[in-house]
DNA sequence: ATGCCGAGTGTTTTT
DNA sequence: CACTCGGCAT
């Protein structure tokens, strides 16, 4: 009956049945964090706390649908369904459902994906005329994304002197007003991105205390995984909704807090004892996952960090490994040697592929492992690729769905209002966005009202508007009757999508025929799925998981035995048993945008704390010495955390390289600059130039190099091969190797030579 | 209105 | 290199 206290530590089991009042559970890596929550719900489920009263919140999909199915193991499936229990962000939504009227928002209200929301962003930036090249979309929507996250209204953010002079500094002055129409649009299109469904929860419990009170009457327990991850707003939601019990049971590891950039802020696992003075600590330092070595090499590195709560994490399992360290020539070499390396592995030790994963900063990594691994025909999956969502066939008929269920939404309509082709084209749209600016209406309303509209639109547009608004009604309508596959079904038929798909058979079509029959089935398993356990089946409440899904939460069954190549964020809360932690460089790991500020270094290291504490047996580490970049070979040199790592714990593979103390910030900052060097050539007349990348030369001559690399060229260097502008090489004689060319000191002439002569010769 | 082509530009990380 | 955008041609 208790026997599941019996799997526990002293530690775990302390914290697993103190449930009354506030507790902070210090988890460090692989200390069995997942395992205390799990049990910790599980043993207030069985002391007879109706699993309703449980509100228990992650960050990841996955992580919610692990700990429901180990609990639903121990206490049973039917009690574990009704356990609040998910991402914020599905949670708050499910709340905002509910209480959406409350804050003027319909119920049937739709998700901005990041894509809609940068869209919105720039029709905004359009719409007031700016520079679009200093409004990029991206940083636009950072900043609102920013504000939102620290619950700065748009009210706030033009009082708040320090938001606007970055915003000056940037030449970004005006985001507050853009910040003010895309909030105003988004209300008026009755929609919500990612960061409202955490604001809006705010203003909802802010403004209305019958809401508040009610949720806070239910929540008995509140409790929080990877709490140092927590946004501002995410903080606040939960301090108001534990206050009335003041039973908060947060679990995180300060160590790993990875996610400042999206708003993150470690102080509130720092600050939770100034928050609850009488909380209980709970420390969880033995750590079930790893060797020896590796955590104690991950204690030597993250030691270098300030800013930390005490713990000792550590190991009894075998010493083990050495950590290896990598150096390779070039990232092609790199992916050679660790994808050797794991086919060794594999053969002497008797670990499968599942049990390999290759971890680095940026997804534009993945490419070189990709091929590598193809080359050596071993089976890999990528996380972080562009997602199945998020391709077109399939964004097309979501997009449908939510224009059917949430007509107003207007990213969703601009994307299919000419999807398949019905003769609406770019200036009927733009129209109609500002016939619905200039009238404070959704754009759906004009549509609907279009033939009141004056004489705005010729008679044949507003035919084919009013058809546009016939289908999607009879849409609607059908909502009411037809199960969501068959009103899905029915819309990608009757909306013509099917037959733009199925009008030939090219591979392109044929795989976006899939992939709608993909989403078809998915509809039809949510449907079972939901209908067991209870919940709603309704087409809204599909788009609601689907726009919260990312592709980490669809692995087919297939994709299990397989090398696993992801960014190190993604792969926190996950463990391999061998890892290969990547491009391990100045400039790339730390990355360049941080290395700026010790916060920001001290963010990075946390990253690389969590990379090696993915490993179970082998943690291996690797550089490159050169390494191509916008298409450009350029040098790089090892990263300095590579060097704070405990020597004892490593083993140089090859060469030991010294790892430079990083320098001033000013020399640290990278690469050598390429340079056009001194760059004559002497290709005769009649060589023949050939084009090898799409772009046919600029007419600025980039560099010159010699071999891969680019560098400083010095007189009487060889140079193999010529590049224009960037990343546009052009052979000559048609072998890129073997043209050669010899640098002496006329820079100029050279540069006009070269110009003069490849524009002469260039062929295709 | 749509589509192709060259040119320009940029890389952190993601719920 | 990979992606997007603007311009020009259809």
């Amino acid at each position: 009956m208790q026997s599941y206290l019996e799997q526990l530590n002293v530690s775990q089991r302390e914290a697993v049945v103190n449930t009354k009042g506030p507790s902070l559970v210090i988890a460090g890596a692989g200390s069995g964090k997942t395992r205390v929550l799990t049990y910790r719900i599980a043993h207030l489920l069985t002391q007879g706390v109706p699993p309703h009263r449980i509100l228990a919140l992650t960050f990841t999909n996955k992580a919610a649908r692990e700990m429901k199915e180990r609990i639903a193991s121990i206490v049973g499936a039917d009690v574990a369904r009704n356990l609040w229990m998910g991402t914020f962000h599905s949670i708050f939504a499910r709340i905002l459902r509910n209480e959406a009227e409350r804050i003027g928002y319909p119920s049937s209200f739709t998700i901005y994906d990041t894509a809609d929301s940068k869209s919105l962003v720039k029709s905004i930036v359009k719409e007031m005329k700016l520079n679009d090249k200093e409004y990029k979309p991206g940083a636009v929507l950072g900043r609102i994304s920013a504000a939102k996250n620290d619950l700065v209204t748009p009210a706030s953010y033009v009082k708040d002197q320090h938001r606007m002079m970055e915003d000056q500094a940037s030449k970004r002055g005006l985001v507050y007003e853009i910040y003010t129409r895309y909030m105003r649009q988004c209300y008026k299109s009755g929609v919500m991105d990612f960061d409202d469904l955490l604001l809006n929860t705010n203003i909802l419990f802010r403004d209305h205390s019958e809401a508040l009170q009610k949720y806070q009457n239910i929540f008995q327990y509140v409790m929080v995984d990877e709490y140092q991850d927590t946004n501002y707003s995410q903080y606040i939601i939960i301090k108001k909704l534990a206050e009335k019990h003041s039973n908060i049971c947060v679990v995180g590891d300060d160590a790993q807090s990875i996610y400042s950039f999206r708003g993150a802020k470690i102080e509130n696992i720092l600050n939770f004892r100034n928050d609850y003075p009488d909380y209980k600590l709970f420390k969880l330092e033995q750590n079930y996952r790893s060797t020896q070595t590796i955590v104690n090499a991950a204690n030597s590195i993250i030691a270098k960090n300030s800013k930390q709560i005490k713990k000792a994490v550590f190991s009894e399992n075998d010493i083990g490994n050495k950590i290896k360290i990598h150096n390779a020539i070039s990232d092609i070499e790199e992916g050679y040697i660790v994808i050797n390396d794991i086919k060794q592995k594999r053969l002497k030790a008797n670990y499968e592929y599942q049990d390999f994963a290759i971890l680095y900063r940026t997804n534009a990594q993945s490419r070189i492992f990709e091929e590598a691994l193809r080359k050596a025909s071993m089976p890999y999956k990528i996380y972080g690729g562009l997602s199945f969502y998020q391709r077109k066939e399939i964004k097309d008929l979501l997009a449908y769905c939510r224009v059917t269920i949430n007509p107003t939404d207007q990213e969703a309509i601009k994307r299919i209002i000419n999807y398949p082709a019905r003769g609406i084209g770019k200036t009927t749209v733009e129209k109609l966005e500002g016939a619905a600016a200039a009238s404070g209406k959704s754009m759906w309303d004009v549509l609907v009202g279009i033939d009141n509209a004056g004489n705005l639109f010729n008679a044949g547009t507003r035919k084919k508007l009013n058809s546009f608004v016939g289908m999607i009604s009879g849409f609607k309508a059908g909502s009411t009757q037809l199960s969501a596959y068959d009103l899905v079904t029915e819309i990608a038929t009757q909306s013509g999508m099917m037959k733009e798909l199925y009008q030939d058979r090219s591979p392109e079509n044929v795989s976006r025929q899939e992939n709608v029959q993909e989403l078809l089935n998915g509809i039809q398993e949510f449907t079972l799925n939901r209908t067991e356990e209870g919940g709603e089946t309704g087409l809204v409440n599909f788009l609601e998981e689907v726009s919260l899904l990312t592709d980490q939460d669809n692995e087919s069954e297939d994709d299990i035995n397989k090398v696993t190549l992801m960014t190190i964020h993604s792969s926190k809360g996950l463990e391999f048993k061998n890892v290969y932690v990547v491009g391990v460089e100045e400039g790339l790991f730390p990355s360049n945008m941080t290395i700026e500020s010790e916060q920001g270094i001290e963010e990075e290291r946390r990253l690389f704390y969590v990379a090696v504490t993915r490993a179970e047996d082998n943690a291996t580490i690797s550089f490159a010495r050169t390494r191509y970049k916008f298409g450009e070979s350029s040098f790089c040199r090892p990263s300095r955390f590579i060097g704070e790592i405990d020597d004892e714990f490593v083993e140089f593979s090859g060469d030991q390289i010294k790892i430079a103390a990083p320098q001033s910030r000013f020399s640290a900052s990278s690469q050598p600059k390429r340079s056009f060097g001194s760059a004559p050539v002497s290709p005769k007349p009649g060589y023949n130039f050939k084009k090898v990348s799409n772009n046919a030369p600029t007419g600025k001559l980039g560099s010159v190099s010699k071999g891969s690399p680019t560098g400083n060229l010095q007189p009487g260097m060889t140079v193999e091969h010529i590049r224009f502008g960037r990343g546009k090489i052009v052979s000559i004689d048609g072998q890129l190797p073997n043209a050669k060319a010899t640098v002496n000191f006329d820079n100029s002439g050279v540069k006009q030579l070269l110009l003069k002569f490849a524009k002469l010769k260039i062929l295709g």
